[in-house]
RNA sequence: GGGCCGGUGGUCUAGGGGUUAUGACGUCGCCCUUACAAGGCGAAGAUCGGCGGUUCGAUUCCGCCCCGGCCCA
């Protein structure tokens, strides 16, 4: 019996640390060749958006994306598990002014944007860090980043392709408008928040009729009166059949534009709601616009850029929208004109980022139309395969309410500009070529840029040929939504524009793995691109995650105080650091957890085995180091024993004289080869996960290499075979899940990195079922024993009589007499 | 109000028309058996959220309800 090769006592988290950085001084290691032979396989990794620490829901689902692909590679593909960065957005520059102390506007645009790249590129790195840590095998030496001008300049000319396609327009529509930060936003970053507010009963008189009674109408938004196109009741309600086609006085003053509104009967009334007379205004709802261009009424601009009250609103104007409010209260107070006051819970509007309750005002915007293309993208959704399948019902809810185009353009700075220069009469419109990242707020044109004629989207010329016919340009200032950036990732990464040979073989790109929690903007929006650009759809699979929750089953969120850093358990248990944690629960409760050692591929091996994808997962790192520590600790020991029996020979030519307690296990092994392989293909983590753990800890440790023991320190050539074959591969397709630490036991070994494995292991059997019939029956024989002997008051290794081998057990009698030492 | 998911020993969970209802952690008892005490073996512990229905038989299927979570109006 040799010294065991394997020298550590234990796996640490210190030795996978030392691991972790040795493996990533190779920049190269996981790097992507466009020009292989293999099956190209592509992953639309969600770009991390940086902001200090990484939430550790979010690296779960990192660390499930790179089992997927290093899976994939398991299987012999050509994967791209590209690392990109999201870097736009309004995020930094909230960033940048809060450290400043200073908004965005007071800046110079240049100044301002090298402060935002600047301080972006601090949290980028850590980053990279935490990727690295936890074992994502990107192909890190070709970074991208959305902020880059390669990236932007893919955005701008997607952009461009679909304005000429028609699929983009720029119109003057009512938009959801935050005032507070100065931008538009789009449906999917609306937000509904909980507020106290003022219902108001207020007196409308009957235009011309002084002795009738006066018409209350409830409303929360008594401000926007001046803005109020029509008045309406329900055509079925009785108690104002006869006010329709009357006309009402506004009760409050206004400037420039007619002081009553006419009466109508309309559907959308809720009879029920205040006193079953609605007033309509431009906008106080989404109704209110829907009513308004129903009945193709011109809208009134009743709050401008800034969310101040128009001069519209007469005395108002001028005046903050809640400011606004009240004194409106206060004038109708005043003037006895109110019937009732009540305070109620009311659901507003807000927007995602800022938490600003949302305007919706009349702005000259850029729209992606998607409202006409519903039913094509479900079509193509179909031809995608969803894991799990029911998730992609978050993907056809949203579908269903989508009500309008999505407005692509906003009025901030850190962002991918709208690339555009409008000629002096504004009736032609200047764009760059392909390729080319163009900032027309402080750039001339390029000079091989084209004139389109801003109406009918047709090409003129060159703008070489054309400039003296344009007069002075003016550049478009303003950038676009970031989603109009992420959305474009997958063709990015499938090498769309850059790669067309690449493009042809990689597209639809392989997978989509995402949380659900973004179904309907990331995933939503990269379906409405490659529907409009290219009528296909995005993906051959789209894999969709669930939560990261607390200990308490609430998902994890910064206004909950409920996370947890992802740095604080991969670190866990490094250079003796433990681990504690105190994560607060509903009505001031409060539970403390704490942990020893965790790591990486404890953590791995945990989210992989513990958790069916799209499922939420309870994260609790007590449970983690409990659950799974001790499985590594098995699986290494295993390793450790296994090392000291030398096996020289060829360990991929099969034997033909295996004992037969051998066959069995080679069995059993190779039906978890088939159920891995099976998992793996179809991204199914937690089978393949499951089936190792189950297999490795439970016959394979307790029950063979029980039996195998004896032959085992007698050099016995079948059972080193088998034990070296079974181990050898077992590291192969646990690599996925726990690659530092099989690597780590690979290398010692068997001289090759099961990270580099590229063929999935072969079955050594192949009629299995005539032995795993007997598993069964041998691990409750084994039981039996054990039991006896327990009960007997005697130690495992004494010998014990009165217990004969079944007939099912026969095959391998001799194996379990000795291993018992059975006697008579 | 709508959609989706879930409710199984103290905790987390598997399963799914007939099982002795799976496993893990915890608890308790025994064992330092030459890989592993960060182990091993064993024991206790569950009327499978409630009420109805289908069925010879329901924890499983159906309906309603209750509770929790997430998403959306």
């Amino acid at each position: 019996m040799a010294k065991p090769k394997i020298k550590e006592k234990r796996w640490t988290v210190d030795l996978e640390k030392k691991i972790q950085e040795e493996h990533f001084s190779n920049k190269e290691r996981y790097s992507f060749n466009p020009n292989s032979e293999k099956e190209i396989f592509v992953i639309d990794t969600p770009p991390p958006y940086p902001s200090g620490t990484w939430h550790i829901g979010a690296v779960a689902q990192y660390s499930m994306i790179d089992v997927i692909a290093r899976s994939q590679r398991l299987l012999g593909k050509e994967v791209y598990f590209p690392w990109g960065v999201d870097r736009n957005g309004i995020n930094i520059e909230f960033t940048v002014e809060k450290k400043t102390g200073r908004k965005m506007k007071t800046y110079d645009r240049a100044e301002f944007l090298d402060l935002c790249r600047e301080e972006i590129e601090k949290y980028t790195q850590e980053m990279r860090n935490i990727a690295k840590r936890v074992g994502l095998s990107c192909a890190y030496d070709q970074e991208y980043l959305t902020d880059a001008p390669d990236y932007r300049s893919v955005t701008q000319s997607i952009f461009i392709d679909l304005f000429k396609k028609g699929a983009i327009v720029e119109e003057l529509r009512p938009n959801l408008y935050d005032p507070v930060e100065g931008t538009t936003i789009a449906e999917a970053e609306v937000e509904r928040l909980s507020r106290k507010t003022k219902l108001v009963d207020v007196r409308w008189s009957v235009t011309g009729d002084s002795k009738h009674e006066p018409v209350i109408i409830s409303t929360t938004r008594p401000e926007l009166i001046c803005a109020c196109g029509i008045v309406l009741v329900h055509p079925d309600d009785s108690r104002y059949q006869h006010l329709v086609g009357k006309s009402l006085d506004l009760p409050l003053p206004t400037a420039g534009r007619s002081k009553s509104v006419e009466i109508k009967a309309h559907p959308s009334v809720n009879m029920e709601f205040g006193s079953g007379v609605l007033m309509v205004c431009s906008f106080g709802d989404q109704n209110d616009v829907s009513v308004f261009r129903e009945l193709g009424l011109t809208p009134f601009q009743a709050i401008d850029l800034e969310g101040k009250i128009t001069e519209l609103g007469d005395s108002l104007s001028g005046m903050l929208v809640l400011d606004a409010r009240k004194k409106a209260i206060e004038i109708l107070e005043s003037e006895d004109k109110i019937e009732n006051l009540v305070e109620r819970d009311q659901e507003i509007p807000v927007s995602e980022r800022g938490k600003n309750p949302i305007e919706i005002i009349l702005l000259k915007e850029w729209y992606v139309r998607q409202t006409h293309i519903q039913e094509r993208m479900k079509e193509l959704s179909n031809e995608i395969n969803f894991i799990p399948s029911r998730n992609k019902q978050f993907l056809l809810d949203w579908m269903e309410n989508i009500t309008i185009d999505w407005p692509v353009s906003r009025r901030r700075w850190y962002h991918t500009e709208i690339p555009i220069w409008y000629s002096e009469d504004r009736t032609k419109v200047v764009t760059p070529p392909h390729g080319t990242y163009v900032q027309p707020w402080k750039d001339s044109p390029p000079s091989d840029s084209v004139v389109l004629d801003r109406e009918t989207c047709k090409e003129l010329g060159k703008y070489e040929d054309l400039k003296s016919e344009l007069g002075s340009l003016e550049g478009e200032e303003k950038v676009f939504d970031t989603w109009m950036d992420s959305s474009n990732s997958n063709l990015y990464v499938s090498g769309y524009l850059s790669n067309p040979k690449l493009f042809d073989r990689a597209f639809p790109t392989g997978v989509r793995p995402q949380g659900k929690e973004i179904v309907r903007t990331w995933l939503y929006y990269t379906l409405l691109k490659s529907t409009l650009l290219l009528d296909k759809p995005g993906f051959a699979n789209v894999w969709i995650d669930g939560l990261g929750m607390d200990p308490w089953g609430r998902k994890m969120s910064k206004s909950l105080g409920n996370g947890i850093d992802a740095s604080s358990v991969l670190e866990c248990g490094f250079g003796g650091r433990t681990g504690s944690w105190k994560i607060k629960g509903p009505e001031g409760k409060q539970v403390a957890l704490q942990a020893k050692k965790i790591g990486s591929e404890c953590f791995r091996f945990w989210k992989a085995a513990d958790a069916q994808v799209g499922d939420d997962f309870q994260i609790n790192p007590e449970q983690i180091e409990l659950r799974y520590f001790g499985v590594l600790t098995k699986i290494f020991n295993v390793g450790r024993f296994a090392s000291q029996f030398e096996f020289d020979g060829d360990l991929d030519t099969i034997p033909d004289d295996l004992e037969n307690e051998d066959k069995w296990i080679l069995a059993e092994f190779s039906d978890l080869l088939e159920k891995a392989k099976t998992g793996y293909s179809e991204l199914d983590i937690y089978t393949a996960a499951q089936g190792i753990k189950t297999f490795s800890t439970g016959v394979f440790a307790s029950h063979w290499l029980e039996m195998a023991k004896t032959r085992l320190y007698n050099d016995d050539a079948s059972a080193t075979w088998t034990l070296h074959r079974i181990f050898r591969d077992l590291l192969s397709i646990l690599s996925p899940v726990c690659p530092f630490f099989t690597h780590h036991l690979s290398t010692t070994l068997y001289e090759k990195s099961s990270v580099e494995i590229d063929v999935f292991p072969e079955s050594p059997i192949s009629d299995t079922k005539s032995w795993t019939d007997i598993t069964e029956s041998l691990v409750d024989f084994n039981s039996v024993v054990w039991k006896a002997k327990k009960d007997a008051g005697v130690s495992l290794a004494a010998p014990i009589s009165g217990h004969n081998v079944p007939d099912s057990l026969k095959d391998i009698e001799s194996a379990l007499v000795s291993m018992h030492k059975l006697e008579d």
